[in-house]
RNA sequence: GCGCCUGUGGCUCAAAUGGAUAGAGCGCUAGCUUCCGGAGCUAGAGGUUAUAGGUUCAAAUCCUAUCAGGCGCUCCA
């Protein structure tokens, strides 16, 4: 409908003789707030002011004497500073009903993705410790976004990153270690700064000693240090081979736990991407061959730099440090190249917003190796500060003192965890009261939604014990004729564009929004009016309305993640 | 110090591309059930959109400065 008043303006905008060189795209058409401003309406009239040099209210008179009369649109009205509105009549309303009908589980569905690869990547925390709160969000955001793509015909693949590599794990295992050596002889304590100590550590611990007994257990060689990497190195040395299956066994553990907690928040990934397998000798030093093939890369005090200060980045990064040691940011760039081999155009990133100096240089080390073949997005989520009331918790992987993400669903639900997070914007900076969350979960908005669904249901199900008719016929819509009814019927048919809109600028939190916006009308419509007791054809238009919500209620809920109770 | 993000009723947040009277929830006040589910509905109070300028026919939205908060500024991962 928008595009259609857009073309009526157009052509009579051609009509007129001071408008030349017509900008089209300038011409905004858009949904009406209040109704007595009809229906959709057009700012062209106060923009063109300038340009042409006349009153806005003398161009919308032009607009109106040359516009062609057109069978949907009622009346238009010019308004004071020199909008124009179009009221539609009340036919091209009830035609969203049909096509809700007709259409079903695809209604909402746009092909803007034209059937474009898309990888989005999420989620990625390092094995070393259970999933907290924090990370809810970018998986809550992470998979709301992939669906949304899929919703607007895009071919989205999911991938988690796994960091099996580096430092940290290290410091994992030697810190399963070291309680795997108070298990076994408990007269022994070691000191743990800057080392792991969530209690989690036991369950590994424990796990390894099951598996394999007394088989590493060498405690003569440990002092207690200070230093982590003296702890490093002292347990690497004592037990050679075995420092890498602790190493392989402890991040496969928090793995198996990390993926089985994003099942239960029903959050699934196409596929996990160890970096283990990017980070072997050729495939780092083909991607340095690369940067330095395009004078990217300089040597300095023993190191090899990454220059990206040449490009946006604020200073140059280190690509191998002078001990030879691989940067994370050069096996990053390795995985990033990796991405782009496998034929993706679209390449989607979820950060935490922690990590936003890091973007300048990933961009810029993407932009020199896909060579305009791929486009990234970095996407950056900001982390939540959890509160229990009043009182700040610190969120510290290494002190294992933090609430986790299955402990929060545990307690408040699946669907009001991912309904939470997700309606707010994602550069919002958040607050996040556990109590308050806990607490509180039966007054979550989610389930104002899901009740509003269930009462539709409640209705077909009432009318189904009752052995009352209903039959859809497309004439009896005209009895819709109601305020809430037109009401109604509007949001319906804003549905698509919502869509559309939060897929364009990753804000799932828009749909969350209408969809609590149509429960709302939907909720003070039942109030009002009642419909199994009404006549025959009154009843059939408004079950039909009820359908149509029930459909897009059903539809959204599958974009956000959460379920549609029948009864609850 | 430099960079990025944020500042909207008592609290938590909305506001599509700069558009017309800044909207919800919680809390507060007063009401609603002879009839489809009261996890609901109706009405009310509560705002100088941090502050000061600027651009524009039009600013919560764009620009500048100031104030306040968060985060990042390792040959860390």
């Amino acid at each position: 409908m928008k595009e259609k008043i857009k073309k009526l303006i157009i052509e009579s905008l051609k009509k007129i003789d001071d408008v030349h060189d017509l900008d089209e795209d300038k011409i905004e058409v858009t949904n009406s707030k209040n109704k007595d401003l009809g229906d959709f309406s057009t700012n062209i009239a106060l923009k063109l002011s300038k340009e042409l040099g006349k009153n806005p209210i003398d161009i919308a008179k032009d607009i109106l004497n040359n516009i062609k009369k057109d069978t949907y649109i009622k009346k238009i009205e010019i308004a004071k500073p020199g909008f124009i509105n179009f009221f539609t009549t009340e036919d091209i309303k009830f035609e969203i009903i049909n096509t809700i009908f007709s259409q079903k589980d695809k209604f909402g569905k746009n092909n803007i993705g034209n059937k474009e690869k898309v990888l989005i990547e999420f989620v990625s925390a390092n094995p070393t410790g259970p999933l907290h709160v924090g990370h809810g969000r970018g998986a809550a955001y992470g998979d709301c976004i992939s669906n949304l793509l899929n919703t607007s015909g895009y071919s989205v693949s999911k991938e988690y990153y796994v960091n099996d590599a580096g430092r940290q794990i290290s410091i994992l295992a030697v810190s399963v270690i070291l309680r795997y050596y108070e298990l076994i002889d408990e007269n022994l304590k070691f000191k743990f700064s800057g080392l792991y100590e969530g209690d989690y550590i036991w369950d590994i611990s424990a796990y390894i000693l099951n598996k394999y007994n007394n088989k590493f257990f060498k405690p003569e060689s440990i002092e207690d240090s200070e230093e982590v990497d003296e702890y490093i190195n002292i347990i690497m040395n004592s037990l050679g081979d075995g420092f890498e299956v602790i190493k392989k066994e402890s991040a496969d553990y928090i793995l198996k736990d990390i993926r089985k907690t994003l099942e239960e928040f029903n959050v699934s990934f196409d596929s996990w991407f160890s970096e283990n397998k990017i980070i072997s000798n050729q495939n780092l030093k083909k991607i340095i061959d690369i940067l330095s093939n395009k004078e990217c890369v300089e040597e300095k005090d023993g190191a090899i730099w990454f220059k990206s200060s040449d490009f946006s980045d604020e200073k140059d990064r280190v690509l191998v440090k002078a001990n030879k040691d691989h940067t994370y940011f050069l096996s990053d760039i390795a995985y990033h190249n990796n991405k782009i081999e496998r034929g993706y155009k679209k390449i989607i990133n979820i950060w935490g917003a922690d990590h936003h100096g890091y973007v300048d240089r990933m961009n810029a080390s993407f932009n020199i190796l896909s060579n305009n073949r791929a486009e990234l997005k970095i996407l950056l989520v900001q982390f939540a500060n959890l509160y229990r009331g009043k009182q700040k918790i610190p969120m510290s992987t290494r002190e294992g003192n933090f609430i986790t993400l299955k402990e929060l669903f545990n307690e408040v639900g699946v669907d009001a965890a991912r309904f939470f997070y997700l309606m707010r914007k994602t550069e919002q900076h958040l607050d996040f009261d556990i109590e308050l969350a806990k607490s509180k979960s039966s007054e979550n908005p989610v389930y104002y939604v899901q009740y509003a669904h269930a009462r539709i249901c409640s209705i077909f199900k009432q009318l189904e014990e009752k052995s009352i008719s209903y039959t859809h016929n497309v004439d009896n819509l005209k009895l819709l004729d109601k305020e809430e009814e037109v009401d109604i019927l509007n949001k319906l048919s804003n549905y698509p564009e919502i869509i559309e809109t939060a897929t364009r600028k990753f804000e799932p939190h828009l749909l969350i929004n209408y969809i609590r916006e149509l429960s709302q009308l939907f909720h003070a419509y039942y109030n009002k009016f009642k419909i199994l007791n009404e006549e025959e054809d009154i009843r059939g238009a408004r079950l039909s309305l009820l359908l149509s919500i029930k459909q897009i209620l059903n539809n959204a809920s599958k974009i956000i993640g959460i379920k549609m109770p029948n009864e609850m």
